[in-house]
DNA sequence: TAATTTACAAACAGTCTGGTCTGTTTTTTT
DNA sequence: AAAAAAACAGACCAGACTGTTTGTAAATTA
């Protein structure tokens, strides 16, 4: 019959648990329901979170959208970094970077993200930041993927590197037309012809 | 001081005067603002179409998108059909579809269309059937222009086509990294370097 | 020419959205 | 314990959107 008196949540807690119960559920929408779809409401009724509550955290819906493309990336990276550490090869490397782009969602909230960015400024430039840091630490991670050995580099762009953004933006090619046609295992088939010509280039 | 009293349009060019009208705003409001920015409203506006003559061509937005998605692939269709007939090889039919790619707007809307009909059913239909055929006519687009000889073609797939396929899908990764990042001879160079390795394979 | 159909015009109703505003509860500080 | 601040709750409003409806002008048909 004892309870306690003290406070059972800080308010760090209260606050990071809103935050987070509003950004998983936005991502969720997104993916579900599209990018325009995730209105507020829509996206307070999904979390279990009050308009007044929402409010406090993200004044404005831009804020929210452009905190979730920060969650976006920031999960994607370390989906990345937290992965194998040690990949042997390009084409290991490639066939990580297909399991991070089609085991979860957050790809295909990433392309909803970049199209609505294109047609709205404030947005594109949280994006364009966050896709070129992204994107660097992919060809960094390619580089060193398939050239185990060579712990230094000098140059800022090897054919390597380009073959790894190209990749990148073969699967987010691929990712568009998933959303439509939903055959992956043919993706999967032409994947790996061109992981396949890849090799024997690197 | 002669006028005609028989009357100065049909109703078929009438209708069809107000029907390109409202398609062709459709599209370019698509590119500049948006796939869900494109409201009747603003459509009419910009057309200089009334809201009434609007709700009797289109009775519905989603008439009106759909009937936009269909016009999207008729003209590249067209593009890619009234264009150099005669291509000598793969690399040739790859700079042909660079250039159908980034010469008009077409691609972005088509890309638009894709992430919207993603989350809509109906669209979807739509957009998924148009989708495969004109991946088809592509296909063997490419396998003619990569065998100029070879008239009669047996197998449904073959490598050539699967590469064709891997590139528009390729091309449209490049569409979408270009509506945030705006630097196309970056992405042209790499478009390059991706036509070299898969044309030595083909 | 008269009747009918097609094309166009514009107002209206109902819904949804985002931002604001006022008030309440919970935690922290004094 | 009292005061202050942070977190939360929910009503409200002005604007935008889609679809409908009623009415008018132009073209076609009888």
């Amino acid at each position: 019959m004892e309870f306690a008196k003290k406070p059972r949540q800080s308010q760090q807690e209260r606050s990071a648990l809103t935050r987070n119960k509003l950004l998983n559920s936005t991502l969720q929408i997104i993916d579900a329901e599209g990018w325009h779809r995730a209105s507020m409401q829509r996206i307070c009724e999904h979390a279990g979170v009050s308009r007044g509550a929402q409010t406090h955290h993200f004044p404005t819906r831009e804020s929210l959208l452009i905190a979730s493309v920060r969650e976006i990336v920031k999960r994607y990276q370390s989906d990345l970094t937290e992965g194998p550490i040690r990949l042997q090869n390009l084409e290991a490397f490639f066939d990580f970077l297909w399991d991070a782009t089609f085991n979860d969602n957050l790809l295909i909230c990433w392309v909803e993200a970049m199209v609505a960015a294109r047609t709205d400024a404030s947005l594109k430039r949280v994006v364009a930041d966050t896709d070129a840091s992204s994107m660097t630490a992919m060809r960094a991670l390619g580089a060193e993927a398939s050239q185990p050995n060579g712990p230094v580099r000098i140059r800022g762009t090897s054919q390597v590197e380009d073959l790894v953004e190209l990749t990148v933006c073969l699967l987010r090619g691929l990712v568009l037309q998933q959303g439509v046609h939903h055959d992956l295992s043919e993706k999967r088939r032409l994947f790996e012809l061109w992981t396949r010509i890849v090799a024997e280039v690197a």
